[in-house]
DNA sequence: ATAAAATACTACTAAATTGATAGGATTAGT
DNA sequence: ACTAATCCTATCAATTTAGTAGTATTTTAT
């Protein structure tokens, strides 16, 4: 399971996604579209912001915009931005590998590489789907 | 990524398929090969037997063994005793289905669609890989 | 200039989950 | 009776999750 951070992050995305190159979405609009509370929106769409998927306007008037192609950008990105490895072992993770404590050596680890497997597939599904994925009708 | 409690879980049957129809194992032996804490070990075979995934002798000479057979325990079902639902998001699991309550209609949800593909993309891999692909060199 | 509207940032918090530890109860073999 | 093993429940510290709160800053409108 994804946090519910995670979820939003991908529902803030995809309905900025729905106005990608059209102007900009506040983030009590947002908030109001997809039953998220807007405080915590705020901090989201800040994470999001300093991972370089969205852009913001302040003041009055302004707002937050999608920076990236909502081809480009896969729920392993956001997954990963917000829940950290996809993985279900650190030992096999990429982007978050650590050393298995309980582990004796990781080149024979009959562990590793079935996980490994598992890995690879749930990965490539879940940079399969993209926020342009939630914009088909 | 999966709990320790999961993974701990996983090696203990690992372990004991090792032994499949050749007699018991003690807690104590299966925690110190694969480096588990013993009473968390504990917790966890009561929870396996529980499960019907492998049987006990209590008293002297006692131990566990397991009951069904390597090849028909994945990693899914494991994964579902400790860790729960698959799934990304609750209204997709089929296991441990629940609403969410920031949706308005399930039928028509975007999000729900990918995400039932993402979940049996993952539950198939998931699937695949046993108690017995851990046994095979 | 000033008020209003928006994001930016930091700190805090309650509840749940995780990863155990502790201690006794029960059962079986010697 | 003693010992060795599982069985069971309770407790606990640390971390994570899902927020809330409050203030600072920036921009536009009047």
């Amino acid at each position: 399971m994804m946090s519910k951070k995670c979820k939003y992050a991908i529902k803030a995305l995809v309905q900025l996604g729905g106005k990608f190159k059209q102007g900009n979405m506040f983030t009590a609009d947002i908030a109001a579209n997809e039953s998220i509370p807007k405080k915590f929106l705020e901090q989201i769409l800040l994470e999001l912001k300093h991972a370089g998927y969205v852009g913001s306007h302040k003041g009055y008037g302004g707002g937050y915009f999608l920076k990236k192609d909502p081809e480009e950008i896969s729920v392993a990105d956001i997954y990963r931005l917000f829940d950290g490895a996809i993985a279900l072992v650190p030992c096999v993770a990429v982007q978050f590998y650590e050393k298995c404590e309980d582990c004796k050596d990781e080149k024979t680890c009959v562990y590793r590489r079935e996980f490994e497997v598992i890995r690879e597939r749930t990965r490539d599904v879940m940079k399969e789907v993209t926020i342009s994925s939630f914009l088909e009708k």
